[in-house]
DNA sequence: GCTATTATGCTCATTGTGAGTATATCTACC
DNA sequence: GGTAGATATACTCACAATGAGCATAATAGC
């Protein structure tokens, strides 16, 4: 086995937001009917791709017909047998993970939008605390913790899950959403990790599964995106170039996974310089809203422009 | 030419910090006298190591005797042609970069600490706006924004060199490192920068050099760390057990590069709980210090406990 | 003209931030 | 044993930002 024995994947996960729905696009693994969807993915072409920026554009372009705009590298995944080809003696396997931005779905043949949420319901607490959280992930964290050898361990354990799912007194943190992930994961409450030796018990969790680690690839391009809303002006990327309040609004709720005091926002956003209004208005429902437009040069008067979350939770 | 002619190599920025000065480890690439410093890498030894975390602590402590605490992983790089060796036909070359924090300068054979301003003078503003972007830079970025064909690229290009230097109104971001670093290389400051044919000439900005795009992610990680100290209190994988509120405050500044206010200091870090006192006080200089460590449970309390900077910089 | 619905304006208490002044307690040195 | 130099700590004040309300305005559909 030499060194290069290294296959190289470019994964991407692509989000739009329809229906103020943050959804991202998946493919069917493969020909089977009961097949998980995983994120759509390509190898580096090192013969034509001369950087991995303009590879990823390239296989999404050929692959699911959408020309992306935003995209940011999120992280390199390469730990041994993540991939089930591993196990059979085939290349190791190094997969690159991307966020991409799009404005709109673009529909393309073989292809679906899913919502996020789908595979993260913990997240989406717009409607109250996520039942999920309290139903199920809850109980089964206090066995988890009371379980723990020593009580030094059992402090550990009860920081982290306080720290991740907002238990207690600790406030929820919308963009510890890999945290979240990995806990359950270790716990077993994620489908994907349970071996296949273990049965076929059904899942304990709502929640779909995807292909390999792809849900934890999902779970990491959410949270950075959390994390990046509250210092650069990505949501921008997905909306028109004009919008109302509201809209962007509702926006940030659905990507954040939380409800907003719909006053301070637009205190915020107006007087932080983020938007300014361009004399026209939407009619829809009520009383007429004023159509906005980003105001790029926030980027000049402010260091971290961006949409903060309460502080408290 | 097959899909795994591809060659992993991980590359680390170790970072430790003495007497206020944050510096990295490097090493000389070769056994020319003129070699220029390069970062410590490894190849990725898929036979072995079973991770990608796993491999770089093993060949850290294997090449410079060094056992790292924090490591984080920053971002990987596979631009075609950033290694000299891909030119006559070798194998493409990605790069998977690290950050790592140790505690104190562990010393090994062949390897050296420098300072991590040597390579970026320009991010050094604790002795007022760093001279080198008054006297070189800024003339520079006029020279270029002046040189646009329309007047639209005129103020793309202003607007990029005030954002990223702070000229004009708007603040100077520390975070923001790498922007600078891209902006000079475009601009050809960056000794890198100048191909072997553009002749010998001398380094236009102060700033030593390193073999490859090492300096670029020197640069990234300085980015990084910047970023994170505002919302993770990884500082305290840089000091000791007990501290004293100056040691800690020179700490921060060292790696902003700014100056900070001594009594807001000590309140944010007071208040905020994310210290505590230990009763023991410290002797050296003048008045003894009190003793103060970092106190845990901030995490339960606050969702993103750190060190923020000024708004206005 | 009424109701439902969304938009927008304004207030208020509380907390956080930037910038000072003032005072305390050590060491070193004469 | 007194003073200069250095550092630590306490306290104040104006102002900005934040979280939470109440109140009013403008539309559509009936």
């Amino acid at each position: 086995m030499g060194p290069s024995d290294i296959e190289v994947v470019l994964e991407a996960v692509i989000v739009a937001v329809t229906d103020n729905e943050p959804r991202i696009l998946t493919l069917r693994s493969s020909s089977h009917d009961d097949a998980l969807p995983g994120l759509p993915s390509g190898a580096l072409d090192i013969a034509h791709d001369r950087t991995l920026d303009r590879g990823l554009r390239r296989w999404i372009r050929d692959q699911a017909g959408i020309d992306v705009g935003y995209v940011e590298q999120l992280y390199t995944f390469g730990d041994r047998f993540r991939h089930p080809a591993e196990r059979d003696g085939g290349p190791r396997i190094l997969s690159i993970a991307y966020l991409a931005l799009v404005r709109e779905e673009q529909t393309s043949a073989g292809a679906a939008w899913w919502p996020w949420y789908r595979f993260l319901p913990w997240e989406d607490h717009r409607d109250g605390k996520a039942g999920v959280v309290a139903g199920v992930i809850a109980p089964a964290l206090k066995t988890w913790i009371a379980g723990a050898e020593s009580e030094a361990d059992q402090n550990q354990r009860a920081e982290r899950a306080g720290v991740a799912f907002g238990l207690d007194e600790t406030p929820w943190d919308p963009v510890r959403v890999l945290d979240r992930y990995e806990l359950l994961y270790q716990l077993g409450l994620i489908d994907e990790a349970r071996r296949a030796d273990e049965g076929e018990s059904s899942p304990i969790l709502p929640g779909g599964s995807m292909v390999f680690d792809h849900r934890r690839i999902a779970a990491s391009a959410l949270s950075r995106l959390r994390g990046k809303l509250s210092y650069r002006p990505v949501v921008f990327e997905l909306l028109p170039e004009t919008f109302t309040l509201l809209t962007l609004q509702k926006l940030v709720e659905a990507l954040n996974g939380v409800r907003l005091h719909k006053q301070n926002f637009r205190r915020v956003v107006e007087r932080g310089g983020l938007v300014e209004g361009t004399g026209r208005r939407s009619h829809s429902g009520g009383r007429p809203a004023e159509l906005y437009r980003f105001r790029r040069e926030v980027l000049r008067e402010r260091p971290r422009p961006g949409f903060g979350l309460p502080a408290r939770g």
